[in-house]
DNA sequence: TTAGAGTAGATGCAAACGCATTAGTCACGA
DNA sequence: TCGTGACTAATGCGTTTGCATCTACTCTAA
């Protein structure tokens, strides 16, 4: 077992703790944690999304993104139009709904990373940052 | 935006991001990483384990896992037996075929692991070994 | 201009998931 | 000893997922 599966193994371990940690809060409302995700990404940019470009940023299949924007259209929290320069491609944003429940949800969801990562000095939360940052750095 | 958040939001990119790399690669053979990651659990403790055990360092439902283990035995990968100091829980350990399985597909990951993790300084490794442990320290 | 390769997103379908609930067992106090 | 509450794992059921495939559009080069 080297350092790096160390490593690896327990930063698994951490994310797993703390997924179930924060999904058995109440605070998601009618949206799973997925749902949200997505919400959040989208929260993230003020220029529409590209279906591609937001999967890039969510652990889902490009199916199974497909379909879950299509439920968030239908409940009217995700605006889904075409974009006029790519035919192929659509333009996602928040309808002002989308927007507002992101809100709603982020605020105490924020509270709850904080209070969980509140075990770890402001250095540490520094080098988490930098390190997990140069791990995903072949991204984006 | 505290430390915090910017903390673990690069966390969650980092799994995302690596996962999907993880998820791409072609050494899974006829089983899902999910599936993996139980033999390779299971794999980690020589006395049998119970499902509540499990449970606890799997990212999946009670109901999810209970059915998933259910397909492990059924294709001979673990081995599901009653407790007999408590007549409610099941003792699960690996075959051995569940046992080759797991380092037949662990060997390749390991190095995908670590190649993965390659870009990190050794000093970094360390780091990130301690801050995540200290993350999911409520646990174990 | 047009054929062919490449890309974006949607859909069919079987498998897997989570929530709610159940059945069976344990443990403790009346 | 018996009854109540807690605990462990399994099951019913509707929803969501991933894989494979499909349609539609774009891009490049002959």
């Amino acid at each position: 077992m080297t350092r790096a599966n160390e490593a690896w193994e327990s930063l698994m371990k951490a994310y797993s703790v703390l997924m179930k940690q924060f999904n058995a809060e109440d605070i998601w409302g009618d949206l799973t944690m997925r749902e949200y995700d997505v919400l959040y990404q989208l929260s993230k940019y003020d220029s529409p999304l590209r279906m591609s470009e937001l999967n890039r940023h969510v652990l889902l299949s490009q199916p199974a993104l497909s379909r879950m924007v299509d439920r968030l259209v239908e409940r009217g929290y995700v605006d889904r139009c075409p974009d006029p320069g790519d035919r192929r491609g659509v333009r996602l944003s928040l309808t002002p709904a989308g927007r507002e429940t992101q809100k709603q949800i982020g605020s105490p969801h924020a509270r709850s990373v904080t209070r969980a990562l509140n075990v770890l000095t402001p250095e540490e939360l520094e080098q988490l940052a930098v390190i997990t940052g140069k791990l995903s750095q072949s991204e984006e």
